[in-house]
DNA sequence: TTTAATTAAGACAATTATTATCCTATTTTA
DNA sequence: TAAAATAGGATAATAATTGTCTTAATTAAA
């Protein structure tokens, strides 16, 4: 799949509250830290909260935090919270959309190629992203 | 990358290119049996021309055919024939692009996965392709 | 109990990328 | 010279991504 800058932003994001530990951050700080255009996070930062990366609180004293400890979130998590399946090809993900795909030569190299990233992108966890200089 | 349809479709035409072998094949033929739109497919020619991947040539008689054996065609090829460079993030090809990206901890990864899937893409050649039932 | 600060949700606008078409050269062979 | 093919450029149509705005709901503290 091709990295979004809306998933780069979701990174980022889950970069920062994770240096940030058990913090309570609101939107307008990781924003502004960030480089992230602040309403276009509100609304990364809800799909991360619905799938369970990070939680949200309301009101005064109200904000964003992690989740589970960064040694659980891996980077796939957050492309597959934001973009959906990490195949390259549309086809990975659902074969039926080429009428080809039964006879097609090609359709397992792109089901590997899906495998071989995802396993890569599951080992980087949040915990080596921030312990890494 | 994402493989877009564009992608898509010139795989499927130099994979029909690759089971004529030698021949000479016209637009037109390609485009009704691999199910491509006619003028897009044009298109995808002439860039599959200045790759040197086929060889064109014009007037009565004229179509294209193979510039290669498909030994030496790699899926790789194509790719970066149709759409440049094969990184899944912009930063993995121009690392300029970021202003975060001197210290930033998640683009080595990047790089690496650009690294492990072109390896990847560039062991399937054209000549497995057909030959794979 | 009211107010201020926060996120939630949905609609929508702007921008960019992709897909597709069409028209006019140019080339080549018969 | 005519017909059949590709080359190249302009442009239209569609889809995806990025970004904004407004209103509602929630919460803590005054």
């Amino acid at each position: 799949m091709q990295i979004t800058r809306q998933t780069d932003y979701a990174i980022r994001c889950v970069l920062y509250l994770s240096r940030m530990r058990e913090r309570v951050v609101v939107v307008d700080d990781i924003a502004v830290i960030m480089d992230i255009p602040k309403s276009f996070l509100a609304k990364i930062l809800q799909r991360l909260t619905k799938a369970g990366i990070v939680k949200s609180s309301r009101g005064i004293k109200g904000g964003f935090q992690l989740a589970k400890n960064p040694r659980q979130i891996s980077l796939l998590d957050i492309i597959e919270a934001i973009q959906g399946p990490a195949g390259m090809n549309r086809c990975a993900i659902n074969k039926d959309i080429c009428r080809f795909s039964k006879t097609c030569t090609v359709h397992p190299v792109w089901v590997e190629l899906r495998q071989k990233v995802e396993q890569h992108l599951k080992k980087v966890t949040f915990q080596k992203l921030i312990k890494l200089k």
